[in-house]
DNA sequence: AGTTGGCGATAGTTCGCGGCTATGGCTTTC
DNA sequence: GAAAGCCATAGCCGCGAACTATCGCCAACT
């Protein structure tokens, strides 16, 4: 049995003329007596009476005919899944993120990514970027979002600077520090700092030991933190003083307290992916993503841009 | 697209191997290759990642694959269902059959039919016999139980005998038949009788001015009744005797008593259908219902045997 | 009553397409 | 490096679905 046997019984059953039917499906009414005859035959059941110059529905017919239309109707309505599914109108697309950042952008873009595509699911996972690294190549996550550069990996990464935040101090706020409204980078050249490992997030002590270089002094390393809340922790147990994206003031944290740098630092915030991922859903994601941040990173000439992996990248720089 | 396509699909999508799943459906490989790319072309979907020298299923070909498997079931139970209608293991039957008659054959052979054929669903409806011929005329019903032989009608009409019932006198009880034990029939020649209505029961007043001239009389018909039920009441209400299968007994009417005939009369049931109901259900409740009442019916030899229209029919005998 | 039009079935032909074999290019495995 | 396995392609073949022409039948007309 094939569709066509259905497709065709259905239009015999509803017209109950063999004439209209063939007109109907555009074949010859010779066509259509021999393909329900067919059926009938590969079935053993019969689902016409044949009068002498009429037909009508025998009560087995009339029950098949509900199944063939609803057969039809699911095959053309699977069809049609699939079709938006690889347009990319339905799907769902898994996220990693790191916990507490991207407070400014990542909301923002989930909202207005849901509104434009609402048939698409999106999945959050927190995760830290090595963990990132690692579901995107098993393939467990569409999307990283971290802080920094992304470094090369096993597959083939792609990715885009979706934004930039102001670096502060995260000071105990019974340390000295607490005391000032603003922080030179190079006076912090004796306290001691609590860093992120390069267990979970690859990359940040180098990046920590560059952006204090510059300043003019290596970083006293006294503890590493494997979370963001880690970091908090530590800080509040006046182990030293950690520099944070902006975005940490949103979560106070009992006995940390948070300053502005005299010279203010930024730090590049990254989506990645996959560059062998076909999704749709991924493809329109990176799309708005980078709608958005072109309109609202105003005055930055080169707007955001995904660059392949090897290129060299700006860690933090002066403004 | 056709189902050929899904079953090829889903051959492919399970062993994600083209020459594996060729074998399985019994093609030669190049022709799976073609059919999935056509497949994958009419709905304008990548439904496989084909690497250099393996396949995996796309996100697309992966949520498609659950559908095709679904469909392909679905079209399978379809086609088991409508088989099984017509061979007549499920389906429904409608019976038509008179109220407060019946009450030893039909409960018992309902039980039994349902039993046996328990895909098959049964409906009763309670109608009077010239109802039960114009329903089977209409086709609204598949089966009618009615007492006398079936008269010609419109249709070809086939018949069996079921059973039969002895036939007692209903009396008022106030009447001096209550105060015997039994009845001769002889002895009813000057009492008013309350007949069924030739409009309700046709042939009912030939059957009654029959079994009455064997006994050497002629019923004088006071009243006509249109239902069993008016039958009772009339001769609660005193307005005559009348002539009641045994089964009526099962019904007690204030004010009416039952008497046994001196000279037992049996009155016969029949089932009657539609000879052109190609009704399997039908059938196989025939079948039944003649196993049934020839097991039943002890010593009469020819048992029951459905007789084509037009044959004489011996309405009342005595034993 | 004869005619006409519409119906489904049948016969015979055509041709598209789904199937086949052979083979090639590529990768993996031993 | 040979062998085996994989998928894709090319080219051919034959089945069967579709076509045209026609028949027999019935119903609804003049």
């Amino acid at each position: 049995m094939e569709l066509r046997h259905l497709r065709y019984f259905v239009a015999v059953a509803e017209e109950l003329n063999f004439t209209k039917a063939a007109k109907r499906v555009r074949v010859a009414q010779p066509s259509l007596t021999v393909q329900i005859r067919n059926l009938e035959e590969e079935i053993g059941v019969q689902l016409f009476d044949r009068m002498k110059n009429r037909i009508a529905l025998t009560v087995c017919g009339r029950a098949f005919l509900a199944d063939a239309r609803r057969l039809l109707e699911e095959c053309a309505d699977s069809v049609r899944a699939v079709q938006r599914l690889g347009r990319g109108e339905t799907g769902h697309l898994t996220i990693g993120c790191v916990a507490n950042v991207f407070f400014e952008q990542l909301p923002a873009t989930l909202e207005t990514f849901s509104r434009m595509c609402p048939g698409i699911a999106l999945h959050l996972a927190e995760m830290c970027p090595a963990e990132q690294y690692r579901a995107l190549d098993e393939r467990r996550i569409d999307l990283g979002f971290i802080l920094l550069e992304p470094r090369l990996n096993g597959c083939e990464i792609q990715r885009a600077c979706v934004g930039e935040e102001m670096l502060m101090v995260a000071a105990n706020d019974r340390s000295p520090l607490a005391g000032e409204a603003r922080i030179e980078l190079a006076s912090l050249d004796r306290s001691f700092f609590v860093a992120r490992s390069d267990k979970a997030y690859p990359g940040a002590r180098a990046w920590l030991d560059e952006t204090c270089r510059a300043a003019g002094f290596a970083p006293r390393v006294l503890q590493e933190a494997e979370s963001e809340t880690g970091v908090m922790s530590f800080v509040a147990a006046g182990l030293g003083v950690a520099l944070v994206p902006q975005s940490f003031m949103r979560h106070p944290h009992e006995g940390v307290v948070f300053r502005p740098l005299r010279v203010p630092l930024m730090i590049d915030c990254y989506a990645m992916w996959r560059a062998d991922n076909v999704s749709q859903c991924l493809r329109r994601y990176v799309e708005i993503v980078r709608g958005l941040s072109a309109s609202r990173i105003a005055g930055n000439g080169e707007g955001i841009s995904a660059v392949a992996n090897g290129r060299p990248a700006q860690c933090a720089r002066a403004l």
